[in-house]
DNA sequence: ATTAATGTTCCGGGTAGCGGAACGGAATCC
DNA sequence: GGATTCCGTTCCGCTACCCGGAACATTAAT
């Protein structure tokens, strides 16, 4: 999938390599000291300490008792990515009112890289989701997504990544991928049957703004057993292309 | 305020601090070309483009018909800050609510590196605000974090960072502050009467979890014409000492 | 008192980051 | 259509500065 390069001849700015090493490090710890990130990254000690200063310095890493955490100043830079286009922050919204009507998770995704990233989530308290990545092509807002491109650029797609397996109901087969996605263009949302995870099911529209740019996708998703034939292609796709509409009619009239 | 070093003996990793010279200069341009940061940063055109090269690489920025943005993979760092202690991402919805039943501005704010940070809010779809950074004690909600600080920590944040004033009502004698606390803690709300902004009112109370560790404030905010004395005394206090308390039942209970 | 573990500081060596300049391509202008 | 301008990209020599190892400081545990 990526081209193997030799170990050791990374192109660019191997600083600052280091300093996301670093980052990331934190980012999976929460609280760690100096030799235990010395241990997670394989960086010396002297250069962890260095880094650390640097970064604490400059406020992106905050230092409570000899432990070290990311600092909030990462929100400035992430929530201008979120806020680029105002369709998020309506979409914010908008997901929030879905979960409070349906009582099942809802989300807002954008499509970066090839890849499904959360950019709004509402749903259980605990672990968060936003800002984590998953294949387009087993979800039901990457579905819509993909359904809202040309055909040449779904193919460009599948080249580049493949259409890998999740679970054994994941679409892994070009032809059928195109087929879904025509479905999908013909009735207006997408449905997600238990090709991300098992037991869960899912409904998504695209998202348009009034220059029929595409912005991303609304879902609602939950568990099978809630989420029955009639729910799930009666209801919830009028309700989500209402809401998908209303983003469309905000933006115009602001 | 910081002990002035002479120019160009900052401490650290020097490359990094150029790689975030940067990465702030695409936060508040989005969307901006090579010879563009160069302007800007006062990088050289080569630096520029090989530590941008390997942001793109790193996948934490993204290049679109060269120009260059900032990532939704920062995301994954900041929100794991954002939802460090779950009372967070409880306070996320609470902040939601507030702002619904209201029908003003909500926000919940946290305190880092002696400063007001916004980490939740509720209000006009255009600026979002998270992650903006506010002096403490022009707040209503950063009054309410100082409030449920011990009056030595008090006094230490005033040495360090004084009383600066932001409008003409700003608290800017400790003196004065030190009484507007001890009332803050006798009634348990804080208000903000245009000491932030003016035309601006409001109301603030302190967030802790079960164990009684602080957590933040929730604040609700509107024009003055709105939030009369009744209502930033009566309704206001009560409502948000609600939503605080269900954050901390919430927090026991789960 | 001793040991161990961790954060902090120092310093010499060599890597790799830097800057200047040159190249190539695209758009603009006359 | 040739000249000009403005970019992004590449190359290369220099040296700043990043790195790593080791020594020192501090704290906690036994």
């Amino acid at each position: 999938m990526n081209t193997d390069r030799t170990e050791g001849d990374e192109p660019g700015v191997s600083t600052t390599r280091k300093t996301f090493r670093l980052l990331e490090a934190l980012r999976d710890e929460d609280g760690i000291s100096i030799t235990e990130l010395t241990r997670r990254t394989g960086l010396t000690k002297s250069t962890v300490y260095r880094h650390l200063k640097t970064l604490t310095d400059l406020g992106y890493v905050i230092e409570r008792d000899d432990r070290y955490y990311i600092g909030y100043r990462f929100l400035e830079i992430s929530e201008q990515a979120r806020s680029r286009k105002t369709g998020y922050t309506v979409a914010k919204r908008k997901v929030f009112e879905l979960g409070q009507e349906t009582d099942e998770r809802a989300v807002f995704i954008a499509e970066e890289d090839d890849e499904a990233v959360y950019l709004h989530r509402y749903g259980s308290l605990s672990e968060t989701m936003i800002g984590k990545r998953r294949p387009l092509h087993s979800l039901a807002a990457g579905k819509a997504i993909l359904a809202a491109w040309d055909d040449e650029r779904v193919a460009d797609f599948v080249d580049r990544n493949g259409l890998e397996s999740i679970t054994d109901r994941t679409i892994t087969d070009p032809e059928a991928l195109a087929a879904e996605l025509e479905t999908i263009r013909e009735r207006g949302y997408a449905v997600n049957n238990q090709e991300h995870m098992d037991g869960l099911r899912g409904v998504a529209v695209p998202v348009y703004t009034p220059e029929d740019e595409l912005l991303g996708a609304l879902s609602v998703f939950g568990p099978t057993s809630r989420l029955k034939d009639e729910y799930v292609h009666e209801k919830l796709p009028s309700l989500l292309q209402d809401k998908a509409g209303e983003i469309k009619v905000t933006l115009a009239y602001r």
